[in-house]
DNA sequence: TGACCAAAGCCAAACGGTTGTCTAGCGTGG
DNA sequence: CCACGCTAGACAACCGTTTGGCTTTGGTCA
């Protein structure tokens, strides 16, 4: 409740100001006020709403048949011989009620919701909708529906509980001494992140994507490299981290005593993170950078210092928008396998659901890096 | 960050504790301990999941209570008078086995299911994600939980149908000969669009920010100014015209005789018609743009043709992320107030959902223009 | 001491489907 | 002609909660 700042109080100006991101959760987070209401188990108090107010029993006798043959109409039951004659009497009168059947009955019955969650940090940030995309196509697919949730991961995996057949979850943290608490009884699996403790998961090549992207740079020229890393604890920066300490050992290149700099997930974090480094002595000639916004910060810090993007500062992006074509310069990046990864999370999810045991997965597409004009050679020294 | 666990993460720990005592497992209920998991063949019309397995009449037996006791403490139901004593041992109870009541169970009783949809066209498109973002907030802070789905609109409508109380849908058709078949006997609010057969909305102030946006350009000296308008019918993109043309009017400028240009949702998008703009005769000075992604594709095609902004062109976009604060030029632009129109939508459809009437709405936030570096008087003739 | 009342819970009927089992016809082979 | 198998569908027992109504217990008051 002491929350009286607007929804909308960004101040657009100010480069220094709050990432909106942190408003939110926190926000979200901080219920708790009347013990009473904020129950977690407690049920909804609300008047009834009129229901559909149709139900199957009206279906079967319009049909003049037993309910038990209308559902098995309806889900076509084969162990069930029904004359086509029945059959079709059946569906019209389904049709003619406009009959549909009660959800929560169905779920309640068969322990089956047809439905899988989503629960991503932040409805804003763009791999998480490329994930998105690529886990709602594979699902409908497969006849469920992706239910996506955002916000505080404990609390979002608990309303899920019950809702959802299984559950992916790309959270954001590592920490292993405060684990999230994962709805038991569930399949879950972890999407662009590889926690063991908190079971298994699908992950990209990011290792062999930062060791191409750094080798592009090594092999422009340059010796001084940057990596701008994400300050909080996810393997995701890690294994990326080791793809380029990776190309930088295999080139005998000495690593710089700060491997990077880890900010914040936005624009603002690339920006500040970018002053930060262009300060630094002697300055890197190249960064690494791990999304596009961070990339718009980036340039936009060069602009403001002056620092030429490519002539002083090479720039290489991980891209999970297709944004970075259309930046001043356009962007050398390499792509995530972000889609597929949401792809194929689900269709392990679907395993998984299905009892079968599934292992971690990495994808092994091959990195793929699209040059553009961000990357040249370094300056003379 | 993400999470600071919260105070009750003393229960938390105990969760895990298994049913191990006697008087648990005394209680019968037909444990049929011979269901065989090991062997998927002999059921295979479905497989059930090991589902909670604690269900209320576990939590009443081992509290020694009837599992209406239970049901009316969890649920706070005031009508009961529950010993204090009493209280706490049932809540004793669920903390020892971890129960969690079955949401479906729950949901065919009381026919509410304490979630509300959103289905967006896209998850791709940040206008949805701030939408979504304000939603999420204010439908936790009413204890319900923000489902997000998306694509073919009447798919997830009806996919939806049972699962949710109510709907926020931001669906991109205005066309009424085919219109959208919205499920019945559940409340359904069109948000950031205003179709009326399609039922109540809440917009924001589109009109009054074209207007704005228009009327800086035009106090620059700017006199051919176009605009980008997307080529679906929404009548958000329609609300905007009108803003421009009463500015143009009011100004006493001519309107071309094409206001502006079509064109996809996406920065290719701003970018070909951009192209496409620059090449008329006369060129316009100025253009008012819709997205932020278009403004990138606007800026990367006058960065191809040596159009410089705003030196030559100036930029005035519609902002729905801070990312035109770091474009090069940092863009001017009007805020739209995407996150109180989530956070007043959930306000509406909770309204809706108790059976109380509600007006469309318009939010009259006063336009906020930001100016940056891409407006400029125009140049000379 | 009996009537009465409140407190504290118990009972059982839903909610709307699903699904294993049972039955009424009916054709058929022995 | 009778037993039998098959077809087409009827029956009924759940699934796990909620909730209106009923019962028991004990205290109070006339």
């Amino acid at each position: 409740m002491e929350s009286a700042s607007s929804p909308d109080s960004q101040s657009g100006t100010d480069r220094n100001a709050q990432p909106t991101d942190s408003e939110v959760k926190d926000l979200g987070t901080s219920g708790s006020m009347s013990r009473v209401q904020d129950n977690p188990l407690s049920a909804p108090s609300g008047r009834r709403r009129q229901k559909s107010a149709v139900r199957m029993s009206d279906v079967a006798a319009l049909a003049g048949v037993d309910t038990s043959v209308v559902s098995r109409v309806i889900n076509g039951d084969e162990r069930l011989l029904v004359r086509p004659e029945t059959r079709q009497r059946v569906l019209d009168a389904i049709d003619r009620l406009g009959y549909r059947p009660n959800i929560a009955a169905r779920m309640l019955k068969t322990s089956r919701t047809m439905a899988i969650g989503l629960v991503i940090p932040d409805f804003a940030n763009a791999s998480h909708a490329q994930i998105a995309i690529g886990a709602e196509q594979r699902a409908n697919d497969a006849g469920y529906i992706l239910l996506v949730a955002s916000g505080a991961a404990e609390h979002r995996l608990a309303q899920l509980h019950g809702r959802v057949d299984g559950l992916l979850y790309a959270i954001a943290t590592g920490d292993p001494a405060a684990p999230v608490q994962l709805p038991e009884g569930i399949p879950c699996l972890l999407v662009n992140r590889r926690e063991p403790h908190l079971g298994p998961s699908v992950i990209g090549n990011d290792e062999a994507s930062a060791e191409v992207a750094t080798q592009h740079l090594i092999d422009l020229g340059h010796r001084r490299i940057a990596h701008l890393v994400v300050n909080v604890p996810l393997d995701t920066g890690n294994r990326r981290t080791a793809g380029y300490l990776r190309a930088m050992s295999n080139a005998g290149l000495p690593v710089p005593p700060e491997l990077g700099i880890t900010t914040d997930v936005d624009e603002i974090g690339g920006y500040k993170a970018t002053l930060e480094l262009l300060h630094r002595e002697p300055r890197p000639t190249a960064l690494l950078i791990a999304t596009s916004r961070w990339a718009m910060g980036a340039l936009a810090a060069c602009d403001e210092l002056g620092v030429r993007v490519p002539e002083d500062l090479s720039i290489v992006a991980f891209s999970d928008t297709p944004i970075g074509e259309f930046m001043h310069p356009a962007l050398t990046t390499v792509e995530l396998p972000l889609r597929a990864m949401g792809v194929t999370a689900v269709e392990m999810l679907l395993r998984l659901i299905d009892d079968e045991d599934v292992a971690d997965v990495e994808l092994d597409e091959l990195p793929r890096l699209t040059q553009r004009a961000s990357t040249a050679p370094p300056p003379p020294d």
